[in-house]
DNA sequence: TTAGTATTAGTAACGGTTATCATTTCTAAA
DNA sequence: TTTAGAAATGATAACCGTTACTAATACTAA
């Protein structure tokens, strides 16, 4: 089973890192559609496993949505906004002390971690300071992505 | 739209509670069908989302599996062992700190965290350093739960 | 008691992701 | 270069955890 770097599996891996955007399954689709028209969905979700597998990109799950990929295999954190749905990356390091911290309170092995933001970014903050009002649609249940409580 | 403490609601809440397996929804759903034989899968589901909304309840997932459970709302953090599944507590406190970092580095405004880690429970360890090989099987991809890159 | 609303059981539908399969492409050995 | 075996592709169907729908029922506040 040896990994085979075909032009589709090039073509994702070269989309996805050009992008910082964190995007779906089928926006990586839609994107490396304009290189290779023919390609299926079913291709971008294989390969896109497959160089996660491979360590070459990440697999972001949020609750409640879909998958989010990322380009930068390095360990980094990231943020959700509940409104808007971007994923951005933190821009702090990683810490390594924290795992440090479980082992020794632990017989667990730990392998990794992950760490994740939920909040409003400053453009939805802004949009909000200045209508507060379409925010508040009343008999609304869930406001957007990765309400409080729901998910994660 | 008020929050009613129907029976099944205060059943599934009561068994979750008495819980700390962390089981996924079809697990509750096996629980309280010994109580309430006729209540149905959709019920289940939904009040574990209410639950999960005013906050009695909090919905965790990992990546590429059924959503888990948990009966204990307050912060902590989790464990997932990628040979069984097996999900619990980790046995430290939370770091308030974190979000601080990030709001003074970023407009963002950080509502709350997610800190999870993955690896081999004390029980998986045992069994691998007994049989190695098992563990080795060739032409398998993916070895249980949550494989290397695969999720999150 | 009653009117209005939330919730329920049962079931169908949904949709993101995977599996299947015939065909094509790649790779490494001859 | 040729060729045989393996991996990957495109197209599409299937999967399955979760949601949505609906008529009937249970709850709550007046």
């Amino acid at each position: 089973m040896n990994f085979r770097m075909t032009r589709q599996r090039r073509i994702i891996l070269e989309e996805l890192k050009k992008l910082h955007s964190h995007p779906t399954a089928d926006q990586v689709y839609q994107i490396v559609r304009e290189r290779i028209p023919r390609i299926s969905l079913g291709t971008v979700y294989r390969n896109l496993g497959v160089l996660a597998e491979f360590g070459h990109v990440q697999i972001l799950e949020f609750g409640n949505m879909q998958r989010r990929f990322d380009g930068s295999p390095g360990t980094h954190y990231h943020v959700l906004c509940t409104h808007c749905g971007r994923v951005e990356d933190v821009p702090a390091e990683p810490i390594p002390a924290v795992e440090e911290a479980v082992r020794e309170m632990s017989d667990w092995e730990i392998t990794r971690h992950r760490l994740k933001f939920f909040g409003v970014c400053p453009e939805c903050r802004e949009k909000i300071q200045k209508f507060p009002m379409s925010f508040h649609r009343r008999g609304e249940r869930r406001n957007g992505y990765g309400d409080e409580g729901i998910e994660d």
